[in-house]
RNA sequence: GGAGGGGUGACCGAGUGGUCGAAGGUGCUCGCCUGGAAAGCGAGUGUGCCGCCUUGCGGUACCGAGGGUUCGAAUCCCUCCCCCUCCGCCA
């Protein structure tokens, strides 16, 4: 969420982003623009609700301590007239309130829809195809004969089950076999000691989130298709629901229009998940600070944590989506940097070398691209991708992306740090990174290690957390 | 799931309708004292928003959340959430 403040004092540079992210999709920049300008009327004629409704709560305030003063004196006459002026007062305030509850609500609907604004140095693009690749790390293996594609490898070794996954769950849950489960083990122990070897305290996060906290990393409302959705309620709750709002209702307000907006409230709040399982640990992770005012001293906080992620990706085909390329369940290593604002590029670059080092500690060939304003999503500043190369498929597999949010999170989560004592609490920065993502992981390993003879080398770094050096 | 108790500022804790944004204590900041420190003494110390003559001043809201009663609510009423204790169930 940006700053109002923002907004209003460069409106501009608010348009400017909208235009460089949505720049792949033109249709929504219009949208999008409209409500920036929309925006600054709803803010204006809040401010200026606010000011007429304090000027006469100040009076009735002051009509209230006069009356409280006069009824002690035994002035129950004066202090009778005095009550009958509150009245007006009285309604005169509700209506204002009841304006600037309405702006403030909006206001706040708008500002959840504008993008984060690119950081200056980002590239102007609009698609991928506009990504800087920055850097390639590590030589790509070379075979005698045709590599095979890490499906064909995970059969061939019994590693992984996809059509069983699918019968008990559905496509994209597979299981993990014999030594394809315990790579997985290997790769959770290798990332997560890393992690701490490195500064991070290690955290297990709870694997639902409540909506809260899906809006408060940016999940929320904008990318609600992203997640799976756990409602509690039973089908006689939303009865129960609807028929106590239908019955409190006061009559029956004017109009079809008027209906349907109150009808089309109750369906948002009765479709509303009472829990969203984790898209990733980023949603848990950032959010434990949520709400609070930490200690400056105690910056930068450096959290990691191993959890399962759930995906819906809804609309995805094709091979893409073959074999461990793209599941509904992953599992993952997230790594999250909580810092001082001044702080926070330096802790993108430590945070960069945290997920680079450790592909390089696999062996893993890789490149860096930094991501252009129209392909780096709505929520980040700055974002790098880091793609593994897959031999058996002859292409590059993302298994990192490393992001600054600036405060456009810590705002929604008013995650706050005080510099000093008795200083005025200022915003954090956060940053969050994968370290790593274990399925692609998994399919560059079998992949680019394969040997002639059908055996697949692991590298030594894994070797103590395996138990076996090889799969034959 | 059943029964009961409770949610007040960074923390503890008073406050049951009228100068209560909230006593007192702890912590913290500054000053005094000291060779230095502790102790002691004195002063200060919440957040958001709005306005202005914008290193500050004024106003307003906030005592788990939302609604209600009242001229006036931390205090009374209703709904919800969370925590604790006991019983039951349970990986």
């Amino acid at each position: 969420m940006l700053d109002i403040e923002t907004v209003r004092s460069h409106p501009q540079r608010v348009k400017e982003a909208v235009r460089a992210k949505y720049a792949g999709s033109p249709d929504e920049i219009d949208d999008l623009l409209d409500r920036v300008d929309e925006l600054l009327e709803v803010d204006e004629a809040r401010r200026s609700h606010i000011t007429e409704m304090q000027e006469k709560q100040s009076r009735q305030n002051d009509l209230s301590s006069e009356i409280g003063k006069l009824k002690r004196e035994g002035k129950d006459d004066e202090a009778e007239k005095r009550i009958e002026q509150t009245s007006e007062l009285k309604e005169e305030i509700d209506a204002l309130n009841e304006k600037v509850e309405a702006a403030e609500t909006r206001q706040r609907e708008l500002l959840l829809a504008l993008p984060n604004i690119p950081h200056s140095s980002v590239p102007v693009g609009a698609t991928e195809e506009d990504n800087e690749i920055e850097e390639t790390v590590g030589d790509k293996p070379s075979f005698d004969s045709e590599p095979h594609p890490h499906w064909e490898l995970t059969d061939q070794h019994d590693l992984v089950d996809f059509e069983r996954g699918a019968k008990v769950t559905g496509s994209g849950f597979p299981f993990y076999t014999g030594r394809g489960a315990r790579l997985q083990r290997a790769l959770l122990n290798f990332f997560l000691d890393r992690a701490r070897d490195r500064g991070y305290q290690e955290m297990q996060a709870p694997l639902f989130v409540n909506p809260e906290s899906a809006e408060g990393t940016g999940q929320l409302p904008d990318k609600e298709g992203l997640m799976y959705k756990i409602k509690e309620s039973s089908p006689e709750d939303v009865e129960d629901e609807i028929t106590n709002r239908l019955l409190k209702r006061e009559e029956s307000p004017n109009g079809e229009a008027e209906v349907r907006r109150e009808v089309r409230s109750m369906i948002n709040d009765l479709m509303e998940g009472d829990f969203y399982p984790i898209p990733t640990a980023e949603v848990p992770l950032t959010n434990f600070h949520r709400d609070e005012i930490i200690d400056g001293d105690d910056l930068p906080l450096k959290y990691c944590g191993y959890t399962p992620c759930w995906r819906r990706e809804a609309g995805s085909y094709g091979a893409d989506v073959r074999g461990l390329n793209r599941l509904h369940q992953f599992d993952k290593v997230e790594l999250v940097h909580i810092v001082h604002p001044d702080e926070s590029y330096r802790a993108l670059d430590t945070l960069l070398r945290d997920a680079e080092s450790a592909l390089e500690a696999l062996g893993l060939p890789y490149r860096r691209l930094l991501m252009c304003t129209g392909d780096m999503g709505f929520t980040q500043a700055f974002k790098y991708d880091l793609e593994v190369w897959s031999a058996g498929q002859e292409r590059w597999l993302e298994v990192s992306s490393i992001s600054n949010f600036e405060a456009f999170q810590a705002r929604r989560m008013q995650i706050r740090y005080r510099p000093e004592p008795e200083a005025k609490p200022r915003l954090v920065h956060t940053l969050n990174g994968s370290g790593l993502a274990f399925p692609r992981i998994l399919a560059a390993l079998l992949e680019n290690n394969q040997q002639p003879d059908g055996t697949i080398e692991l590298p030594d770094v894994l070797h103590s957390y395996t138990g076996f050096a090889q799969i034959e």
